[in-house]
DNA sequence: AATGAAAGCCCCGCTAC
DNA sequence: GTAGCGGGGCTTTCATT
Protein backbone atom coordinates (compact mmCIF):
# COMPACT_ATOMS: atom_id res chain seq x y z
CA UNK A 1 0.00 0.00 0.00
CA UNK A 2 2.37 2.71 -1.39
CA UNK A 3 1.79 6.44 -2.55
CA UNK A 4 0.48 4.60 -5.98
CA UNK A 5 -2.18 2.50 -4.56
CA UNK A 6 -3.44 5.08 -2.47
CA UNK A 7 -3.88 7.69 -5.92
CA UNK A 8 -5.80 4.28 -7.70
CA UNK A 9 -8.12 4.09 -4.44
CA UNK A 10 -8.64 7.82 -4.88
CA UNK A 11 -9.43 7.98 -8.70
CA UNK A 12 -11.42 5.06 -8.82
CA UNK A 13 -13.58 6.35 -5.39
CA UNK A 14 -14.11 9.89 -7.65
CA UNK A 15 -14.62 7.73 -10.98
CA UNK A 16 -14.65 4.37 -11.24
CA UNK A 17 -15.72 3.94 -14.81
CA UNK A 18 -12.67 5.08 -16.52
CA UNK A 19 -10.15 3.01 -18.34
CA UNK A 20 -7.66 1.53 -16.86
CA UNK A 21 -5.69 3.43 -19.74
CA UNK A 22 -7.03 6.19 -18.85
CA UNK A 23 -5.93 5.86 -14.69
CA UNK A 24 -2.77 4.61 -16.03
CA UNK A 25 -2.00 7.94 -18.05
CA UNK A 26 -3.25 10.19 -15.17
CA UNK A 27 -1.11 8.54 -12.82
CA UNK A 28 2.28 8.01 -15.23
CA UNK A 29 2.48 4.61 -15.04
CA UNK A 30 2.20 1.81 -18.02
CA UNK A 31 -1.31 0.45 -18.29
CA UNK A 32 0.01 -3.14 -17.57
CA UNK A 33 1.40 -2.09 -14.16
CA UNK A 34 -1.83 0.23 -13.72
CA UNK A 35 -4.14 -3.09 -14.08
CA UNK A 36 -1.83 -5.44 -11.99
CA UNK A 37 -2.06 -3.01 -9.06
CA UNK A 38 -5.95 -2.66 -9.94
CA UNK A 39 -6.07 -6.70 -9.57
CA UNK A 40 -4.26 -6.72 -6.41
CA UNK A 41 -5.37 -4.38 -4.32
CA UNK A 42 -9.03 -6.12 -5.45
CA UNK A 43 -7.88 -9.49 -4.33
CA UNK A 44 -6.32 -7.70 -1.00
CA UNK A 45 -9.91 -6.84 -0.38
CA UNK A 46 -9.65 -2.91 -0.26
CA UNK A 47 -10.91 -2.38 -3.61
CA UNK A 48 -14.46 -4.24 -2.99
CA UNK A 49 -16.66 -3.44 -5.56
CA UNK A 50 -18.31 -0.78 -7.70
CA UNK A 51 -21.29 1.35 -7.15
CA UNK A 52 -23.53 3.15 -9.21
CA UNK A 53 -24.22 6.44 -7.79
CA UNK A 54 -28.11 6.65 -7.84
CA UNK A 55 -29.94 10.14 -7.08
CA UNK A 56 -32.90 9.71 -4.30
CA UNK A 57 -34.99 12.23 -5.30
CA UNK A 58 -34.60 11.05 -8.95
CA UNK A 59 -36.44 7.90 -7.83
CA UNK A 60 -39.17 9.54 -5.89
CA UNK A 61 -37.46 9.35 -2.78
CA UNK A 62 -36.90 12.76 -1.96
CA UNK A 63 -37.42 12.72 1.68
CA UNK A 64 -34.55 11.10 3.66
CA UNK A 65 -33.69 10.66 7.77
CA UNK A 66 -31.78 9.11 9.87
CA UNK A 67 -34.08 6.71 12.44
CA UNK A 68 -32.02 5.57 15.85
CA UNK A 69 -33.42 3.14 17.94
CA UNK A 70 -33.59 0.76 20.85
CA UNK A 71 -34.33 -2.87 20.50
CA UNK A 72 -35.86 -5.23 23.27
CA UNK A 73 -34.49 -7.62 24.87
CA UNK A 74 -31.50 -6.20 24.14
CA UNK A 75 -29.68 -9.59 22.63
CA UNK A 76 -27.53 -10.65 19.77
CA UNK A 77 -30.77 -12.60 18.19
CA UNK A 78 -33.02 -9.42 18.60
CA UNK A 79 -30.22 -7.18 16.86
CA UNK A 80 -29.86 -9.77 13.85
CA UNK A 81 -33.48 -10.00 13.28
CA UNK A 82 -34.75 -6.62 13.80
CA UNK A 83 -31.48 -5.71 11.20
CA UNK A 84 -32.23 -8.30 8.75
CA UNK A 85 -36.15 -7.44 8.74
CA UNK A 86 -35.72 -3.55 8.18
CA UNK A 87 -33.32 -4.67 5.42
CA UNK A 88 -36.11 -6.08 3.62
CA UNK A 89 -37.97 -2.83 3.50
CA UNK A 90 -37.85 -1.30 0.40
CA UNK A 91 -37.77 2.16 2.38
CA UNK A 92 -34.47 1.30 4.01
CA UNK A 93 -31.22 2.42 1.89
CA UNK A 94 -29.13 1.63 4.67
CA UNK A 95 -28.43 -0.21 8.28
CA UNK A 96 -25.89 0.82 11.23
CA UNK A 97 -25.09 -1.54 13.86
CA UNK A 98 -24.03 0.23 16.78
CA UNK A 99 -23.11 1.16 20.43
CA UNK A 100 -24.06 3.53 22.48
CA UNK A 101 -27.84 4.97 23.53
CA UNK A 102 -28.75 3.28 20.80
CA UNK A 103 -28.44 -0.07 18.83
CA UNK A 104 -29.38 0.11 14.85
CA UNK A 105 -29.33 3.34 12.91
CA UNK A 106 -31.45 3.62 9.70
CA UNK A 107 -30.89 5.55 6.82
CA UNK A 108 -34.29 5.34 4.73
CA UNK A 109 -35.27 7.25 1.90
CA UNK A 110 -39.12 7.85 1.31
CA UNK A 111 -41.35 9.64 -1.57
CA UNK A 112 -42.95 12.40 1.28
CA UNK A 113 -43.35 13.19 4.67
CA UNK A 114 -46.49 11.03 5.16
CA UNK A 115 -44.75 8.10 3.89
CA UNK A 116 -42.06 8.49 6.77
CA UNK A 117 -44.34 9.37 8.99
CA UNK A 118 -46.72 5.74 7.60
CA UNK A 119 -42.64 4.12 7.66
CA UNK A 120 -42.56 4.86 11.28
CA UNK A 121 -45.61 4.24 12.45
CA UNK A 122 -46.90 1.28 10.95
CA UNK A 123 -43.47 -0.04 9.85
CA UNK A 124 -41.36 0.26 12.70
CA UNK A 125 -43.67 1.08 15.70
CA UNK A 126 -45.90 -2.32 15.59
CA UNK A 127 -42.64 -4.37 16.11
CA UNK A 128 -42.58 -5.53 19.16
CA UNK A 129 -38.70 -6.10 19.18
CA UNK A 130 -38.09 -2.30 18.87
CA UNK A 131 -38.59 -0.42 22.25
CA UNK A 132 -38.09 3.34 20.94
CA UNK A 133 -36.99 5.40 17.85
CA UNK A 134 -35.62 8.80 17.13
CA UNK A 135 -36.09 10.67 13.45
CA UNK A 136 -33.68 13.30 12.16
CA UNK A 137 -34.85 14.13 8.42
CA UNK A 138 -32.12 14.84 6.29
CA UNK A 139 -31.50 18.27 4.09
CA UNK A 140 -27.78 17.78 3.15
CA UNK A 141 -25.22 15.03 2.85
CA UNK A 142 -22.01 15.70 1.97
CA UNK A 143 -19.96 12.50 0.87
CA UNK A 144 -15.77 12.70 1.64
CA UNK A 145 -13.57 10.77 -0.54
CA UNK A 146 -11.78 8.76 1.93
CA UNK A 147 -8.23 9.93 0.76
CA UNK A 148 -5.66 6.87 2.04
CA UNK A 149 -4.25 5.35 5.26
CA UNK A 150 -4.47 7.51 7.96
CA UNK A 151 -1.02 8.27 9.16
CA UNK A 152 -0.23 4.60 10.34
CA UNK A 153 3.75 4.63 11.72
CA UNK A 154 4.16 1.01 10.39
CA UNK A 155 3.86 -0.64 7.17
CA UNK B 1 -38.68 5.51 -16.18
CA UNK B 2 -40.32 2.34 -17.27
CA UNK B 3 -39.30 -0.83 -15.89
CA UNK B 4 -35.88 -1.36 -17.91
CA UNK B 5 -34.67 1.76 -16.44
CA UNK B 6 -35.24 0.32 -13.34
CA UNK B 7 -33.24 -2.50 -13.68
CA UNK B 8 -30.23 -0.80 -15.59
CA UNK B 9 -30.30 1.22 -12.61
CA UNK B 10 -30.44 -2.09 -9.98
CA UNK B 11 -27.51 -3.39 -12.05
CA UNK B 12 -24.94 -0.81 -12.15
CA UNK B 13 -25.56 0.00 -8.44
CA UNK B 14 -24.66 -3.82 -8.05
CA UNK B 15 -21.73 -3.74 -10.31
CA UNK B 16 -21.03 -0.37 -12.08
CA UNK B 17 -17.84 -1.51 -13.88
CA UNK B 18 -19.73 -4.13 -16.04
CA UNK B 19 -19.43 -3.57 -19.81
CA UNK B 20 -22.43 -2.39 -21.52
CA UNK B 21 -22.63 -5.53 -23.36
CA UNK B 22 -22.70 -7.53 -20.31
CA UNK B 23 -25.31 -5.07 -19.02
CA UNK B 24 -27.77 -5.31 -22.71
CA UNK B 25 -27.24 -9.34 -22.29
CA UNK B 26 -28.40 -9.61 -19.19
CA UNK B 27 -31.40 -7.59 -20.18
CA UNK B 28 -31.62 -8.94 -23.22
CA UNK B 29 -31.73 -5.61 -25.25
CA UNK B 30 -29.58 -4.62 -27.98
CA UNK B 31 -26.04 -2.71 -26.33
CA UNK B 32 -27.06 0.70 -28.51
CA UNK B 33 -30.12 0.76 -26.80
CA UNK B 34 -28.87 0.17 -23.43
CA UNK B 35 -25.71 2.87 -23.89
CA UNK B 36 -28.43 5.02 -24.89
CA UNK B 37 -30.62 4.39 -21.59
CA UNK B 38 -27.60 4.51 -19.69
CA UNK B 39 -26.38 8.16 -21.29
CA UNK B 40 -30.32 9.24 -20.59
CA UNK B 41 -30.35 8.15 -17.39
CA UNK B 42 -27.14 9.90 -17.03
CA UNK B 43 -28.04 13.14 -18.26
CA UNK B 44 -31.33 13.20 -16.24
CA UNK B 45 -29.18 13.08 -13.56
CA UNK B 46 -30.40 9.84 -12.15
CA UNK B 47 -27.35 7.99 -12.45
CA UNK B 48 -24.97 10.87 -10.74
CA UNK B 49 -21.62 9.00 -10.89
CA UNK B 50 -19.81 5.46 -10.14
CA UNK B 51 -17.92 5.18 -7.31
CA UNK B 52 -15.37 2.38 -5.94
CA UNK B 53 -16.64 0.57 -2.59
CA UNK B 54 -13.44 0.44 -0.45
CA UNK B 55 -12.70 -1.25 2.64
CA UNK B 56 -12.01 1.47 5.38
CA UNK B 57 -10.32 -1.73 7.15
CA UNK B 58 -7.77 -2.20 4.95
CA UNK B 59 -7.05 1.34 4.88
CA UNK B 60 -6.51 1.58 8.08
CA UNK B 61 -9.97 2.70 9.56
CA UNK B 62 -11.19 -0.14 11.69
CA UNK B 63 -13.26 1.74 13.75
CA UNK B 64 -16.19 3.59 12.46
CA UNK B 65 -18.67 5.63 14.40
CA UNK B 66 -21.73 8.22 14.24
CA UNK B 67 -21.53 11.38 15.75
CA UNK B 68 -24.16 13.23 16.15
CA UNK B 69 -23.94 16.69 16.97
CA UNK B 70 -25.56 20.06 17.96
CA UNK B 71 -24.13 23.75 17.11
CA UNK B 72 -24.97 26.73 18.75
CA UNK B 73 -26.10 29.22 17.98
CA UNK B 74 -28.32 27.74 15.28
CA UNK B 75 -27.63 29.45 11.95
CA UNK B 76 -27.65 27.91 8.78
CA UNK B 77 -24.15 29.80 8.80
CA UNK B 78 -22.92 28.16 11.54
CA UNK B 79 -24.28 24.85 10.42
CA UNK B 80 -22.54 25.55 7.09
CA UNK B 81 -18.95 27.02 8.35
CA UNK B 82 -19.15 23.66 10.54
CA UNK B 83 -20.09 21.31 8.19
CA UNK B 84 -17.45 22.61 5.71
CA UNK B 85 -14.64 22.44 8.86
CA UNK B 86 -15.14 18.95 9.66
CA UNK B 87 -15.38 18.09 5.91
CA UNK B 88 -11.74 18.51 5.55
CA UNK B 89 -10.56 16.64 8.38
CA UNK B 90 -9.57 13.06 7.01
CA UNK B 91 -11.30 11.26 10.05
CA UNK B 92 -14.84 12.16 8.52
CA UNK B 93 -16.32 9.42 5.25
CA UNK B 94 -19.55 11.74 5.33
CA UNK B 95 -21.89 14.64 6.81
CA UNK B 96 -25.47 14.33 7.18
CA UNK B 97 -27.34 17.79 7.90
CA UNK B 98 -30.37 16.80 9.83
CA UNK B 99 -33.42 18.13 11.99
CA UNK B 100 -34.46 16.47 14.98
CA UNK B 101 -32.36 16.96 18.41
CA UNK B 102 -29.47 17.20 16.65
CA UNK B 103 -27.68 19.12 13.68
CA UNK B 104 -25.24 17.39 11.98
CA UNK B 105 -24.35 13.54 11.74
CA UNK B 106 -20.89 12.77 11.39
CA UNK B 107 -19.57 9.27 9.83
CA UNK B 108 -16.31 8.75 11.06
CA UNK B 109 -13.79 6.46 10.14
CA UNK B 110 -10.04 6.34 11.95
CA UNK B 111 -7.64 3.48 13.25
CA UNK B 112 -8.16 2.83 16.57
CA UNK B 113 -10.46 3.68 19.86
CA UNK B 114 -7.37 5.88 20.85
CA UNK B 115 -7.29 8.01 17.63
CA UNK B 116 -11.36 7.87 17.87
CA UNK B 117 -11.21 9.65 21.64
CA UNK B 118 -8.23 11.78 19.72
CA UNK B 119 -10.89 12.98 16.81
CA UNK B 120 -13.93 13.74 19.73
CA UNK B 121 -11.60 15.72 22.49
CA UNK B 122 -8.97 17.42 19.78
CA UNK B 123 -11.03 17.80 16.81
CA UNK B 124 -14.65 18.60 18.23
CA UNK B 125 -14.59 19.73 21.72
CA UNK B 126 -12.58 22.40 21.03
CA UNK B 127 -14.63 23.76 18.49
CA UNK B 128 -16.85 26.76 20.68
CA UNK B 129 -19.82 26.47 17.71
CA UNK B 130 -20.09 22.38 18.85
CA UNK B 131 -22.40 22.82 21.69
CA UNK B 132 -22.65 18.86 22.36
CA UNK B 133 -22.44 15.90 20.69
CA UNK B 134 -23.36 12.15 21.15
CA UNK B 135 -21.11 9.29 19.71
CA UNK B 136 -22.58 5.32 18.72
CA UNK B 137 -19.75 3.37 17.35
CA UNK B 138 -20.27 1.00 14.21
CA UNK B 139 -20.17 -2.54 14.67
CA UNK B 140 -21.96 -3.47 11.37
CA UNK B 141 -22.84 -1.69 7.96
CA UNK B 142 -25.71 -3.03 5.87
CA UNK B 143 -25.96 -1.86 2.58
CA UNK B 144 -29.32 -2.16 0.93
CA UNK B 145 -29.69 -1.78 -2.87
CA UNK B 146 -32.49 0.98 -4.20
CA UNK B 147 -34.09 -1.45 -6.45
CA UNK B 148 -36.37 1.18 -8.10
CA UNK B 149 -38.78 3.83 -7.38
CA UNK B 150 -41.07 4.02 -4.56
CA UNK B 151 -44.37 2.92 -5.86
CA UNK B 152 -46.08 6.23 -7.32
CA UNK B 153 -49.46 6.38 -8.99
CA UNK B 154 -48.09 9.17 -11.18
CA UNK B 155 -45.99 8.48 -14.46
C1' DA C 1 -37.16 3.98 -29.13
C1' DA C 2 -34.69 -0.01 -30.99
C1' DT C 3 -31.58 -2.27 -34.11
C1' DG C 4 -27.32 -4.10 -36.69
C1' DA C 5 -23.15 -2.99 -39.01
C1' DA C 6 -18.75 -0.96 -38.94
C1' DA C 7 -14.75 1.64 -37.39
C1' DG C 8 -11.96 2.44 -33.72
C1' DC C 9 -10.50 1.73 -29.11
C1' DC C 10 -9.46 -1.02 -25.12
C1' DC C 11 -8.29 -5.21 -22.60
C1' DC C 12 -5.08 -8.47 -21.51
C1' DG C 13 -1.96 -12.26 -22.11
C1' DC C 14 2.40 -12.77 -24.01
C1' DT C 15 6.97 -11.57 -24.84
C1' DA C 16 11.38 -9.42 -23.96
C1' DC C 17 13.95 -6.21 -21.27
C1' DG D 1 8.23 -2.32 -13.24
C1' DT D 2 8.09 -1.16 -18.41
C1' DA D 3 7.25 -1.56 -23.40
C1' DG D 4 5.31 -3.46 -27.57
C1' DC D 5 2.39 -6.65 -30.05
C1' DG D 6 -1.91 -8.84 -31.56
C1' DG D 7 -6.38 -11.30 -31.24
C1' DG D 8 -10.64 -10.80 -29.53
C1' DG D 9 -14.02 -8.21 -27.38
C1' DC D 10 -16.11 -3.81 -26.40
C1' DT D 11 -17.76 1.00 -27.26
C1' DT D 12 -20.02 4.13 -29.91
C1' DT D 13 -21.97 6.28 -33.96
C1' DC D 14 -25.28 6.24 -37.51
C1' DA D 15 -28.48 4.91 -41.06
C1' DT D 16 -32.56 2.40 -40.95
C1' DT D 17 -36.95 0.87 -39.30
Amino acid sequence: MDELDSEIVRLLQTDARQSNRELARTLGIAPSTCLERVKALTRRGVIRGYHADISLPALNRGVQALVSLQVRPLSRTVINRTKEDVSRMAEVISIFVVAGGDDLVLHVGVQDLDHLHAFLVDGLSKRKEIAGFRTSVIFQQVHNTVLSRLDDPDE
